[in-house]
DNA sequence: CGCGGCTTTGATGTTCATCAAGTAAAGTGG
DNA sequence: CCACTTTACTTGATGAACATCAAAGCCGCG
């Protein structure tokens, strides 16, 4: 990993066209931007891990990111995938000295970093920012436990479904792509077996519902998708 | 339901005493206090219903709720369980318009609503609070986010020994209490039949590990459980 | 007092995890 | 750059855990 200081090229401006910071006015931005860097991370790093001590505030510029957690067995799940502009360990941020997950990178990433102290003074300035903070901290919790209720309620069949359709329609929007993760991930994700997991994966592509080539996936039949998840 | 004015004889003081609104002055405390108000709802009455629409802050002041959401085939799940002072459907009011979960009282409770608009005009002139918001949410949203986690990794036997202590530990801080919810409830709140929930409170009570008669159970061997809950 | 929902127990069946075993791919050190 | 090791992928067979179905007693409520 390689961090850059602020005031080198390209993170200054970064902070300046962040939809996160959007609405902090040039002086609070100046400021943000003195404390911030960035890193680059490479595919599979490690960027924390759980129980890391919190520092800074930190939103991913560029790549693709996972959140992970052991349980008590050691058994290793994701709970959330992260995306550009997602902000990361939003729900520990304000509350915790410390990381409940593990954040690893699943493609080649940029990570933006504000130091805590330099954001929380903005925020005790700046009430409206608070309350976008607040809606933004709202809506990635909402979608964690929304996210982890769906999957919950489905069948193998239908979670698959559901991570293929949340693949190729939230984060590729394409209906063909490859996989950030590997077959044993998509288990964690989705709380299956690896091999089921590849089981099923290999039933739909049987049933022509799928393609697959190594983690290059299409989704050949995207309404049958939908209707496997809706109903299992 | 019966829903009290501001300036009735109770409502005002709450919103005074209540640690939500902790660092407050005067003024914001008597301008929340003069949009508040308080209902009064009875056991397995409805607060609110999922999709309506969001118009006021509330906390539950006293009592038992539970927050509820149905999936695709109407089956019902719980999501949470609310305490005193635990902010209600904090996860929806400042990123959605309506409401993400059913609210129902468990027991008789008391709840303080506050006008969003002036909770969001208190807001936007005390980042102070803002960011003790923030922390708060953010406090919420990881609770239920690691319940289901740990949840979703126990087995059937684990689930309940967790509940269980839940139950002892974390509410009624007793050994010896009434169960909030019923057997069914049981089931949507970790997950499993209610059939299941009751062989195993059985198998329990004929193991002496619990004592159970109705609605009243008396944990005999706490220890136990805990180990039962950490290894399964 | 009767109806509907909650509770309980037993029998049955399905879904899914586990185990096993082999191939392919990818990283590692000499 | 090649041998070696490890990690990922794949398929099949087996068994355990859990849901579903069925039936009967219980309780509360109108």
């Amino acid at each position: 990993m390689i961090i850059q200081e602020a005031d080198n090229e390209g993170c200054t401006s970064c902070i300046y066209s962040s939809p996160i910071f959007e609405g902090l006015n040039e002086e609070e931005l100046a400021f943000l931007a003195r404390t911030s860097s960035q890193g680059f991370y490479r595919k599979s790093e490690v960027i924390f891990n759980e129980n890391d001590e919190i520092q800074r505030f930190c939103f991913l510029k560029l790549g693709l990111l996972k959140l992970s957690k052991k349980d008590e067995e050691g058994k290793c799940h994701i709970i959330n995938i992260a995306k550009p502009n997602d902000c990361i360990g939003l729900l520990s941020v304000f509350s915790n000295t410390r990381y409940n997950y593990t954040l690893t990178a699943l493609e080649d990433s940029i990570i933006y970093y504000v130091d805590l102290a330099a954001l929380k003074s903005i925020l005790s300035e700046n009430g409206q920012f608070g309350i976008k903070m607040l809606a933004r901290i709202s809506q990635a919790a909402d979608k964690v436990i929304n996210t982890t209720f769906e999957i919950n309620n489905k069948n193998l069949r239908g979670r698959i479904a559901y991570i293929l359709l949340d693949f190729a329609e939230n984060i590729y929007k394409k209906n063909i792509f490859e996989s950030p993760v590997s077959r044993k991930e998509l288990g964690q994700l989705i709380g299956m077996t690896t091999e089921n997991v590849i089981r099923i994966l290999s039933e739909f592509r049987k049933d022509g519902i799928i393609e697959i080539s190594g983690k290059t996936i299409k989704i050949l039949k995207p309404d049958f998708l939908h209707t496997l998840q809706r109903h299992a």
